[in-house]
DNA sequence: CGCTTAATTGACACCAGTCAATACCCGTGG
DNA sequence: CCACGGGTATTGACTGGTGTCAATTAAGCG
């Protein structure tokens, strides 16, 4: 079974949906919801998008009249700076709500770093919404905060941390929102699902750069490469310790498996037993 | 008149006060309020504390039961990793509302970068305001933006820039919630009244680079010299553009400086016409 | 005036980014 | 089935910037 899924994702290259939720396409082209406490954000298929990769969400300085819900894939917030470098400063991943509040300013862009489905909301209505929910609001500044947590995260390690030591974190981080297939020893392995660009970028640093570290923590014994986008995780402890996120892990993944497992329990369930506000 | 405010700079070393609101002190000791909309925070004097520079505020782990809002200084959020190495996250200034949601995690602190003027409020009283008044609610998620905002801007120049670049933008950024003394030919003498340490940590550099760095702006005539702690910015404009933050300077510092002119406001007309809830 | 501390300057080394070459993967076409 | 080509990943050689350490100078303070 696990040898069928891994078959499947090579297939489909790096731009795969979650395994494990076959469900998915039950609601797709039907519906998009995601709880909100008691209540549902939702909008209907009408308003649902699969966009391909490196597809612009958010523009830079246009104030788009639509905030997004990311039913699947991962967004990143980037910035280009004048000497062709670019910084990737944040990714949002599945349950997230982006573009309330114009939060990204000129010179930024949101863009899909996979194949994702978003699900466009009516900036008025999530306002009122926003204003007359409670937990709605508890919601979404708890979403807030996981962002902020991890920009406070990129931060430090961009400033205190070396490249190493930043991969390995990241590795380590990304068995929370990449597809990561437990084996029976313990180990798993982990399917990264953004281009090394990406990632580079998201670090600081470049892709030789990560291919040398990879290479280094694969000849220590800590992980072990099958292809350039699968590693298994022999050793995620020593991963999370040298990537000094020991204290942290489970603070910035909670919020995004919590979302995921979310959005799984939906599709499979159906939605007739939750309440649902429309914003069309 | 600027020579006397110089002096009194010099004299008080690093450690002073915003100069410009003599009637700072006028409130001093009395009651300290900011107003958030038509709403008004507040303490009574009894929970007013002035502490020195270097003074912890919130302490990582442990939830803090107080929220504090800042009356005048500057407080620092940091993190150390293993190997020594501080890094300074976000500075907050004031006017800004710091503890609440708990923000910060294990491992990071909170602490004064300067003399501060701190006044805490009851947190479970700051939730219920939260809840109940709009306007409250649509100026402390100003301030979380204008944080985020800060964040992003670190997060990029960490990214994507040299440290000589971070330094010239941190330089500009600077005029606005440092004190900066315009002159009449329109070069104006900016007052550093952070250490340098917490500058360099900052920025994820060293205080030897941001010596060298200074030293070659000062040589390259955009800056000049006056003493470690104050200098005369001959050329702002080449300032921001080398440390490419042209268009999103005024973005970064309107609401740092909208909130410090409302509290000298509100120290100058007092607070007899203004609504005032308290949380004690 | 001398002590302590901070700021500056200098010398050095090394990490990591840059550029270039090679190897690898994968699809196409013969 | 193999040969070929385009693109990506990997590896190598190199260099420059920047952190580190140490020495010097300046500043603050009793």
């Amino acid at each position: 079974m696990a040898q069928r899924i891994m078959k499947s994702w090579e297939m489909k290259g790096r731009n795969l949906v979650w395994a494990g939720n076959p469900a998915d396409r039950k609601i797709s082209g039907i519906r998009c919801e995601l709880p909100f406490g008691k209540a549902m954000v939702c909008g209907d298929a009408r308003h649902c998008e699969d966009r391909g990769p490196d597809s612009e969400v958010i523009s830079g300085g246009a104030p788009s009249c639509d905030v997004w819900l990311i039913r699947s894939g991962i967004l990143r917030l980037q910035r280009h700076a004048s000497n062709g470098r670019r910084q990737i400063l944040s990714l949002f991943f599945p349950g997230e709500i982006v573009g309330f509040e114009g939060e990204f300013r000129e010179g930024a862009t949101v863009e899909t770093a996979m194949q994702s489905s978003l699900c466009s909301i009516d900036r008025r209505w999530f306002e009122k919404m926003m204003d007359q929910d409670h937990s709605l609001r508890t919601e979404f500044s708890r979403q807030k905060q996981d962002q902020i947590d991890r920009l406070y995260w990129l931060t430090w390690s961009l400033g205190a941390l070396g490249p190493d030591e930043r991969i390995s974190a990241f590795l380590a981080l990304s068995t929370a929102f990449m597809p990561y297939q437990l084996l029976p020893d313990g180990t798993g392995v982990l399917s990264v699902c953004l281009e090394i660009k990406d990632i580079a970028d998201l670090l600081g640093t470049t892709v030789e750069t990560i291919s040398r570290v990879v290479r280094k923590l694969a000849d220590s014994g800590v992980i072990e490469i099958r292809d350039s986008a699968h590693f298994r995780l022999l050793n995620l402890p020593s991963l999370t310790a040298f990537g000094k996120i020991d204290g942290i892990f489970d603070r910035m993944t909670i919020g995004v498996s919590r979302r995921r497992r979310q959005l799984e329990n939906l599709a499979a369930i159906g939605s007739e037993n939750t309440v649902c506000f429309c914003g069309r």
